[in-house]
DNA sequence: GTCTATAATCGGATAGAC
DNA sequence: GTCTATCCGATTATAGAC
């Protein structure tokens, strides 16, 4: 008879709440301009309480992060699931673009703190980023060599796969301006995914005698 | 003899110096982040004088804005040089990408006005880049119903530019933490800058008879 | 036009009662 | 474990001398 689960439980809802109030408060006014009394009233709790769970503002702030970089993890597996260029670039962008629409606050939290230097997540950067970055380039490069994608550099394409899916999130209130003010419809987004998709499988294919390619010394 | 011209070059240096100091810490803090004294000593004018030029810190960010907005439209200009898809592409997304390459805190600032919703730019928006999209929309269905480009959406191929250019502003600090910590050299800039071309103009080209088009309907 | 000194406010964090 | 009341540092903006 420690300690009761009833307990732990509302610790663990609360935390829950302001981690997920913190998350749309921190997306839409950025770290400094987040204030925790809108995080607390947003969560239900008064401010002090806040204060008990996350001692300091940038701790919560980490634990936002840390939910986001879950993730993106969760994504960036789905690269590993067929080693059919196409196949896994397809089911790659495809869990992007899908991460960018169903969590568009966490991608624009990601996105900001890339911006302004991963003050949190530079660890991240270091180790586990760079890691999966350097295997997934060998898969890449083993497919060059193998005629079945055109001769690039894997991190060129992985930055145009992360930019053009984190647009979605990042941009979703600018592509709803060029709609009249009404954001992307489901089937708007899922003609915008094919068509990342095919653009980009194209984009690396093998050249097969197509068009002139002008000045290949 | 109304006003002296020296008064008016006076006035308009410590302007532009008050300006350049805010892009740099705006980029760097974002809008709540940033502090009027941190501009002024990055301006070297007392704080008190910076508040004389821009009476709130809201007008300095929009004179910020403003600038960049410039700087957006001269480059998307370029789309207009050539009315052959791949120079039109090529041309544009090569001024995209020196845009971030030269003005990497403009482009963040950007970025970030546009995922906070626009406070500044909606008019912007809804006006003037809702006609570029409009007109060069209709160019690029005019390739399509050439034959010159396949079947796309034009909106989502802006987007994709827009995205992937910006990516070489906004994560240029990820991108030098895959590299050891070193930011991306010239070469490997123009490297990056042909392969997004590339990428691109060959993922919007029509398929001429090369591999599947496996459900066409 | 310029700048020093200061007013006014806001926001993160905590003390201490319950 | 929870919350009210409050402290104190930081920050925008201005008053008023030069």
């Amino acid at each position: 008879m420690d300690k009761p689960l009833v307990k732990i439980s509302i610790r663990a809802e609360n935390q829950r709440a302001i981690v997920e109030a913190a998350e749309a408060v921190f997306a839409e006014a950025g770290f400094k301009g987040a204030t925790t009394a809108a995080i607390a009233a947003k969560a239900g709790v008064p401010k002090a309480n806040l204060h008990y769970y996350f001692s300091t503002k940038e701790d919560l702030y980490r634990a936002v992060v840390e939910r986001v970089l879950t993730a993106w993890l969760a994504a960036a597996s789905s690269f590993d699931e067929s080693d059919d260029p196409r196949e896994a670039l397809a089911r790659y962008i495809g869990a992007k673009m899908d991460l960018a629409r169903s969590m568009p606050l966490s991608s624009r939290i990601w996105a900001t703190e890339i911006m302004r230097g991963a003050p949190v997540i530079q660890d991240f950067l270091d180790t586990t980023l760079a890691q999966w970055v350097e295997q997934r380039s060998r898969i890449v490069r083993r497919w060059i060599a193998d005629g079945r994608v055109r001769p690039i550099e894997p991190k060129y394409l992985f930055y145009m796969i992360w930019a053009t899916t984190q647009q979605y999130a990042n941009a979703a209130h600018e592509m709803a301006s060029l709609e009249n003010g009404r954001p992307l419809t489901d089937e708007q987004f899922e003609a915008a995914k094919k068509q990342v998709i095919e653009t980009i499988i194209a984009g690396v294919a093998p050249q097969t005698g197509r068009r002139a390619s002008p000045s290949q010394t």
